[in-house]
Parts: C-alpha cells; sequence; structure tokens
DNA sequence: GATGAATGAGGGTTCATTCAT
DNA sequence: GATGAATGAACCCTCATTCAT
C-alpha cells in the first residue's frame, strides 16, 4: 500500500497525458480544454474543469509530472557523477539524451517553460540550482572566475534551446549524444579555472 | 517625393509602436488587437486591420522596426570591433547594454522570437550568423574545437535569456555594462583555442 | 436507447428551426448567426457554434430537416403514380400543393438551394433524378424527342420558380392546385411523344 | 453630339465593368467594394461611394449596363423573327447563344437576378413581356389553352437555368446553339396549339 | 472633383468556466 | 461523483459608408 500521488486516480492522470501529447503536438497556444478534451477521448471540457481547479492547475499538474519523468531518467545519471565539472556534464548530457526516450515530454515542457508565467516554480528551481552549483564548485576551486548568476542563466537557457531543437528536429541517440557531449564540452571549458591542476 | 517606409504614414508607425509596447507589458498571448488598439488610442480594431493584412503582417512590422533601432544600436559597435573574439565580445556586450536603451524593445523582441511561427527569419538569420561566425572564426584560429551549430544555438539562447532577465528586472546601466561584460567572457572563455598564441 | 438523429436533442432542432424561419423570412444572405440566435431565443451565437461544426453544418442540416418535411408530403402522391407521364404531373403538382401545408420550407430551401455552394447534394440530386426519369420515360415510349439534360434542367428550374413565387405571394390552396395542373399541363404537353398512342 | 448615359464619364463605366467582372468571377456574395475596387485598379473603397448612391446603385447600374448589351445582340434576332412562336424561339435561342458572346455579362446578370431584391424592375420586366407575349400569341391562335402567367415563369426560369449552367461550364458555340435549339423545341411543343393549322 | 484614412457595426468562431442534473 | 449543455466575452476580420483634405 503506497501514497497516491496527486496525478493517479485515473481520469487526472488520463487528462494529464492528453494535455502532455497536445502540447507536444499542437503547441502550447493551442492546448485548450477541447483539443485536450478530444485527445483524452471525453466527450466535454467540464470533465477536465472538474478535475482541476483551472487551467493553470492542469498546466502545473502536467510540469510536474513531466518533471517526475524526466527527474527519473536524469536524475541517476547525475548522481552518479562525482564532482562539480562532471555533475555539470552529467546533466547537460542526460537531459540532451533525454530527447532520445521522451521526445514528447521533452517538447511540452519546453513549450510549458517558455510560457511560464506563475507556474515557474520549476524554472527558478533549475536556475537556483545551477547557479549553486556554479557558486560552491568555484568555492571548492572547480570553476573559474564566473558569475554565477549569468552563468546559470545562459547555461540553462542555452541547453534548452539545443534540446528543443533536437526534438523538433527528431535527432537520432547516437547524434543526440555527440552533441550532448560537445554542449557539455563548451560548458566545461567555459567555466574551467584558469590556473592547471583541479582540486577536485 | 521619396520613397515610403513600411512604418511611415502616421497611423502605421503609431500601431507599430503600441503594439510593441503591448507585446512588451502584457505579453504576446495578451496582444490582441483591441489591446493594442486602446494602447494607440483607436476607436475600433478595424483600424489595425485596415492599415495592415492581418495580425501576421503587424507583428512582422513590429519585428522589423524593432531590428531596425537594435541594429542601429549594435551594429557600429560590432562593425568598430576587429577579430572575430572581438567582435563577438561586442555582439553580446552591446546586445546587454542595449537593454538599458530600448529595454522596452527588446521585451517585445524577445516575446515574438519566442512565438515566432512564419516570422522566424530573424531568428534563423541571426543563429546562421553565429553559425558561420564560429565556422570562418575557427578556420582562422580563433575559435577551439567546438561545434558551431550548436554553440551558436547554445550562445544565442543563452543571450537571449539574460537579456531578457534584465529587461524584466530594470537592471541599470552598470550592472548591464557588468553583466555583459561576464557574458561575454564566459563565451570568449568557452570558444577559446586550446593552444596559446592567437593569430588574429 | 435509440440513436439519435441529427435534429435530434432539443436545442439542434429549435436551432434549425429558427434558422428556417429566418432564411425563409430575411433571406439567405441576411441568416446570421446573430439573428438565428434571437429568434430562436438564443442569448449568444456560441451557442450555435457549439452545437454545429460550423455554418455550413447547420444550413446542411436545415436543407436534410426541410427535405424529410417535403419529402413526407411529395413522397406519397408520386409513389401512388403509374407511368412516368403520371409521376412527373404528381411530382409538379404535389411540389406545388407543397406551398400551401408549408410555405416557410419552401421558400427557406429555394433560397438555400439558390446559394447552393458546397450544400448542392440535393440539388444535383434532384436534377440527376429528372434526368434520369426523362431518359427511361423516353425509352419507354412516353415521351417524345426531347434532350433529358437540357428538359430537365429548364423544367426543375420552373417549378423551383413557380413555387417561390406562390410561396412568396401566399397563395392559396385552390389556386396553388390550380397552377400545379397548368404547370403539369405544360410540362407533359411539352414532353409528349409525337405519335399518338402512348404505350405505357 | 450625342447625350451622355449614366454609364460614361469614364470612371462610373470602368467601375461598372470592374463590378460585373467581380459579380461574374467571384459570385454576388464576394462582390465587395474592396474586391471592385481592386479590380478596378482604384487604391481605395470611396471613388465608388463616390461616383454610386450606394451599393444598390452600383448593382443597378450593372443591371442596366448588361441588358444594353444583351439587348443588342438578342433585339436584332427577335425583331426579325415574324410570329408569336417565331419569336419564342427567337428569344430562347438567341438568349443561349449570347452566353457564348458575353460569357461574362451573362453570369453576372444571372447572379445579380437571383439576388435581385429592389433591382428586380428588369426581372419583372421581361416577366410581363412573357406573359403578354402569350396572351397576344394565345389571342392569335399561336398558342394553345396554356396559363399564361405560369407559363411566362417557369419558360423563364428555365431558360435561365439553361443559360446559368451553360455559361458555368464555359460550354462552345456549337454546343450551345444545340441547346439553344432543343429548349426552343421543348417551349414550342409546349405551347403549341391543340388543333394543327397555325392562322398566323 | 477626387482621395483615402477612419469608422463602427457585424460577421463566424473559439475559449475557459459554470451549473443543473 | 460525473456529466455535457449553456454561457458570454473575446478573438480576428470584412464590410459599406463618411468626411476632412
Amino acid at each position: 500500500m503506497r501514497a497516491r500521488t496527486f496525478t493517479e486516480s485515473g481520469r487526472r492522470a488520463q487528462i494529464v497525458r492528453a494535455a502532455i501529447v497536445v502540447i507536444a503536438e499542437a503547441g502550447y497556444a493551442k492546448a485548450s480544454f477541447s483539443r485536450i478534451a478530444k485527445q483524452a477521448g471525453l466527450s466535454s471540457t467540464g470533465m477536465i474543469s472538474y478535475h482541476f481547479a483551472g487551467k493553470d492547475d492542469l498546466l502545473a499538474a502536467c510540469v510536474t509530472e513531466i518533471e517526475e519523468i524526466t527527474g527519473a531518467f536524469m536524475q541517476p545519471r547525475i548522481d552518479a557523477a562525482v564532482g562539480h565539472v562532471a555533475q555539470l556534464r552529467a546533466y547537460v548530457e542526460s537531459n540532451v539524451d533525454l530527447v532520445g526516450e521522451h521526445p514528447t515530454e521533452v517538447r511540452a515542457l519546453i513549450d510549458l517553460v517558455k510560457n511560464a508565467g506563475s507556474r515557474s516554480e520549476s524554472v527558478y528551481g533549475r536556475l537556483a540550482l545551477f547557479e549553486e552549483h556554479f557558486r560552491t564548485g568555484q568555492a571548492a576551486g572547480a570553476f573559474g572566475p564566473l558569475d554565477a548568476r549569468t552563468t546559470a542563466l545562459a547555461f540553462t537557457a542555452g541547453l534548452d534551446a539545443v534540446v528543443a531543437t533536437a526534438a523538433a528536429a527528431g535527432t537520432g541517440p547516437a547524434e543526440l549524444t555527440r552533441i550532448g557531449r560537445e554542449l557539455a564540452d563548451l560548458y566545461v571549458r567555459a567555466t574551467a579555472p584558469e590556473t592547471t591542476g583541479e582540486p577536485e
């Protein structure tokens, strides 16, 4: 007997799944309740309003659902990495590889994040995570004299763009791995300490 | 009697100005003809349809107008720079400084670019420009072993994010200059050739 | 639980009825959703769009509804007639008599057919029916040396005009019967075989 | 020095010509001032409102213009015919032949007549002409025991339908002549006196 | 006389949400 | 709980007409 997450309970999960598919395929702007209801096989949009407090609530549920899925894929690889540099690399590479595993979710999440509005907690969360990572890594000597906030901002946005482009293009696994490595290389070079001899 | 530019004829320019303000303040999604007409002091939306072939036409005019303004600010500084690295730095720094001069236009352009659709010529144009710059710079020995496409994608997106955040926060000129330099430093470090001694 | 026909579900039927009345009274060109909604006692046009896929869908439903009504009146009389000539006469006379029973529907149908567009199936259907009737009747010796296509075209149009005029004038039943007989006489004379002695 | 007709004076004629073309090609419903102005090479619809009292005025001018053209083609052939029957035949045949000479005008006129409204003088004029023709012809023994009003109604409508179909199909001259003869035959047979030996 | 910018009502349609059943 | 009909505002756009220049 385990806890029921909020996307369980059948109907809610069904609607969230449908919404994710619609956002990925038709885009955020076209993701109306009508379209989502049709995708979910529901006869009316009232069903959605019944299960969710409003559109924001549904979209927030989508974000949470997608983050669970992406987290399950990325987190183990990030956790397996040792040191600030390796973790940065693991985050970037696993995020790009993710496109091959969950293209629909990735596409939807990118659209959701672009049109963030009030659901931006997760965006700021990741941004804060990166910023903190650069700051502590800098203190540990892993990173050079960078501005943590600016770097976090530029890197997360750059990563999103690469991922979004790959998702839209339907890039294959091998090429994704190559692109991920290239991007990670770029970020590692950009943040490398000036002196040789990395302490970590 | 001279040729009429697209934003001339008074009303057209007035509407484009209003549209830019609305997009900057209310966001792309909320930029309806009603809102734009109200901002422009027009009594009806019919006026907008009278001067523009459709919403796409108006938005394209906004993009063109903004690009003229931003180009007038950035281009001289980019042209004054010598060498691939200096030009990259000039582009980044002048783009961030631009926020202090034209915050509304910058905010609007970023929103317009995000919801590009068919008006994406300018987006792809800049992307292609960056990619080509990295490729030729690489051949000239100014840049290291980077993947031109991935780097162009990540850097333009990162730059946009930094600019957008600064624009939204109302960052002051001095801080903008500092952030611009930090970001340029980051990009220069990321793309530096491995060996010492830059040919250019 | 039985299948739902297209005009069932109350509201749909109500809207179709209102649309027929509006078309009959104000004409096809003026039959806007606003007018129809007002006629139906609805507070907004959105209700119509909710029940019909679009204006074409509503108009098609009107045509179908009217054809059911007219068919129920005319078909028994046509079926009761024996021989090509008698059937032609029955069609014409019952169609003119129909004006007395369902003037609104007749007026609406004629306007709908005039502005057919894509809903012209019923028009072409009747035309083809007439043409085929003349062709087979000719082979059976019931009709003379006529051009089936031209005759079908001229007769259906002539019948419509007579019906439309009678409907507009509010002609009474007795006069309708007389006019119908006159028109049928005209058509029968026009198509009579040259030789005496009708085989059928 | 001759009298100036109302469609002369250059601009008026130009607009009427454009309107006729638009009605013929795009249909009555799509014949807006914008479309007509564009067809006429005018930069604004104001020009049309300046020269015509309103849309009805313009459309009436179109009808008059077209009737002048069609009259010039048909009238000589009708006048050349001797006797009621021959004149009926001449009217029908020359009207169908007219499609080959002035397809645009014919198409436009048919659309104008269908959506007659207040411009129906010409329609009623022709109808009255036919009715009178049948009545006098009947008195002269040229026609049989027909109802003049019903026959006039059915025949003019039938003729219009044949003409409209031929115009829409782009039927060639030879086929037009054949169809015209078939239709005239039909009408002549329908109206023939019962006894043999025509007095006229 | 001629122009074209401006008007404002109305077009069909989509939308998120509500509520009686 | 679950449903789907109903709502009414807002969307972009087209229209015939007017009026200052």
